[in-house]
RNA sequence: GGUUUGGUAGUUCAGUUGGUUAGAAUACCUGCCUGUCACGCAGGGGGUCGCGGGUUCGAGUCCCGUCCAGACCGCCA
């Protein structure tokens, strides 16, 4: 028995009791005829005390313990004569009868601590130490938690976990595959899955009329902080169902998550909002609506004035933000620099202050009167004290940066709390999107989803106006996921790969085992997936998914850890039938 | 593919206008210390200034290239 107790449990209680503890060093403080160790494993920290005047022998040997030695001591659980209230065990200590090295340690190169000295780099390059720090363990406990939950409530929901394949084909839709060659298939290869999706639909023919998976998924794409190589869903699909009830079962997902692992109750029915409407008040698909800020069309207001930058632009679209009206020169210089950074790529910044003793001064005051600018600040609802500030240009464009813009703010201002909660549900996606770099439509959510009923008609004449049953949550400007209705007839599946620009042929030789399937007897089915790293990080108020990953990798797509992705061995090359340039 | 920020002690960072022996904190080592818990006190060791080239009497500092890392744009059905 390497122990009888953890160290986070002992208390008062225990005094008297003889117990062994394991675990690693945290910190040794030698005060010359006593030393104290603190011993720490994941459930907590007790402190182990040794005594020169009782046990001379056991005290020099516990002053050469270093940082992050793996130990074991026997003893007995004491009151401490000076008590530290901060943590758990605090009241009790260790006199410590019996040690054991079990295993020494290099001293690591970070601190081992809440707050260590180590950088992001260092961290991953030995994430296994890294991964004993407490925040990162409570952030791994955090998806546990989330997992079981996911798990138990669609149990209870009569989903079934199925298991689909990893090794699947490459397909030319969506994102890039990642590829695995085949030895005993030379020259060809697996791709790994990207989703599971056309394999729960399937399963939906199948009859499994309810199915999930926490399944992980691969896309050879570059990263950002929130976006991995390989992630994690939850995968759900459901057969004989409508939009709504997918969206009821899933909310009821996310309430049961928030309430049992976040102790958060949503009481109403979670907001929901047009596509379209989304673009037009926020300009994102995923708009954060714990603050307002919306946009205001100002079109009408700032044409007709003789501002050429006005005149010309398709749009003009302004935001309020309250109580702002105090902006120095240098806030408004450093937002319009801002602004027009490459990433952002807008042109200038037009700001109007609305004074507060009503006046207003403005960047345009110009090209505008004082009561045009009333006429601006109506529109917005703006109050004296506010501050207005308009981007122009190309709509879409617009939007985009005025969507940047308004989370900048919003940051700025401190209206993204992050331990409030927004959830919304995005509606009614455009089925396709034009791409202009193929000169084609590409579907915007997958191939694989409906066309809403009373937009068929423009299939053939305005695709890109056809709207799709697909459906996004989105949540404090997060996608925590999506899905939609699926198509599950053959004939209309035929009908989106040839307005995808796939050939009958092409459309038979990658999806054909789908649409064969569809001639079976496929029940109209839909589903969605959540992005279960996202999922976790927002419940936790932040954004970075890679510390709820155990082993992430970095900006790269590397594993700086074990070195991955790595050379090949010429014969294993040669065994592929592979050659490499 | 692009934009941008950074790379100096084990670690996190500072380093002025290009100028003497590159500093601080922390970690580490040694000694002292019987109630610490960020223990304290005294002392010590520790540097290919990412790498290569250039400008210069002289480069951590300026220039060019390159590698690595972070954030972002493109991309992510």
């Amino acid at each position: 028995m390497y122990r009888s107790h953890t160290n986070g449990e002992l208390r008062i209680e225990n005094i008297g009791q003889t117990v062994t503890l394991a675990g690693w060093v945290q910190k040794s403080r030698d005060l010359g005829g006593m030393t104290f160790i603190d011993l720490r494993d994941r459930y907590g920290i007790t402190q182990l005390a040794f005594n020169l005047e009782d046990n001379a022998e056991i005290c020099l040997q516990a002053r050469k313990l270093g940082r992050e030695f793996v130990i074991q001591a026997t003893g007995e659980v004491i009151e401490r004569s000076s008590k530290n209230k901060n943590i758990a065990t605090g009241e009790i200590e260790i006199k410590v009868t019996e040690l054991k090295v079990l295993n020494a340690s290099k001293t690591p190169p970070f601190t081992i601590e809440d707050e260590t000295d180590g950088g992001d780099e260092l961290r991953m390059q030995y994430r296994y130490l890294d991964l004993r720090r407490n925040p990162v363990q409570h952030k791994l406990r955090l998806r546990n938690q989330v997992a079981l939950e996911t798990r138990i409530y669609l149990n209870s929901q009569n989903f079934l976990d199925v298991e689909t394949p990893v090794l699947i084909k490459s397909t030319p839709e969506g994102a890039r595959d990642f590829v695995v060659p085949s030895r005993m298939n030379p020259g060809q290869f697996y791709a790994l899955p990207q989703s599971p999706q056309t394999f729960k639909q399937l399963l939906m023919v199948s009859g499994f009329d309810r199915y999930y998976q926490i399944v992980k998924c691969f896309r050879d794409e570059d990263l950002r902080a929130d976006r991995q190589p390989e992630f994690t869903q939850i995968d759900c699909e459901m057969a004989f169902v409508e939009q709504e009830d997918v969206l009821n079962t899933f909310e009821g997902l996310i309430k049961h998550l928030f309430k049992t692992v976040r102790g958060v109750e949503f009481t109403e029915n979670f907001p929901r909002m047009d596509f379209a409407e989304a673009m037009e008040k926020y300009g994102s698909d995923k708009p954060d609506i714990r603050f307002d800020m919306e946009f205001v069309y100002l079109n009408e207001q700032a044409k007709g004035k003789g501002f050429s930058i006005f005149e010309d632009a398709e749009t003009v679209i302004g935001i309020n933000a309250q109580d702002c009206s105090e902006y120095t020169r240098k806030q408004l210089d450093e937002l319009t620099e801002w602004v027009k950074r490459p990433q952002i790529g807008a042109k200038g910044l037009v700001y109007v202050k609305y004074n507060a003793d009503g006046t207003f001064k403005s960047s345009v005051d110009k090209f505008y009167s004082q009561e045009d600018l009333k006429q601006w600040a109506d529109k917005a609802n703006a109050k004296p004290g506010d501050l207005l500030l308009v981007l122009s240009g190309d709509l879409h464009k617009t939007r985009k940066q005025m969507n940047e813009l308004r989370l900048h703010m919003g940051n700025e201002l401190g209206l993204r709390n992050p331990n409030e909660f927004k959830p919304l549900w995005v509606l009614d996606f455009p089925l396709l999107e034009w791409d202009e770099q193929s000169g084609r439509y590409h579907a915007m959510h997958h191939p694989f989803t409906s066309p809403k009923p009373e937009d068929f008609h423009l299939l053939a004449t305005e695709p890109g106006k056809v709207r799709a049953n697909a459906y996004d949550l989105a949540m404090n400007g997060v996608e925590l996921g999506g899905g939609s209705i699926r198509i599950h007839d053959r004939e209309l599946q035929s009908r989106m790969f040839d307005l995808l620009g796939f050939t009958p042929e092409e459309a038979q030789a990658q999806f054909g085992f789908l649409m064969n399937a569809f001639e079976y007897g496929a029940p109209p089915h839909g589903g969605l997936a959540f992005g279960l790293d996202r999922l976790v990080a927002t419940m936790d108020g932040t954004d970075s998914i890679r510390d709820y990953i155990a082993f992430p990798k970095n900006n790269s797509g590397r594993d700086t850890m074990i070195d991955a992705p790595s050379p090949l061995e010429n014969s294993q090359l040669k065994e592929l039938g592979i050659q490499v340039q």
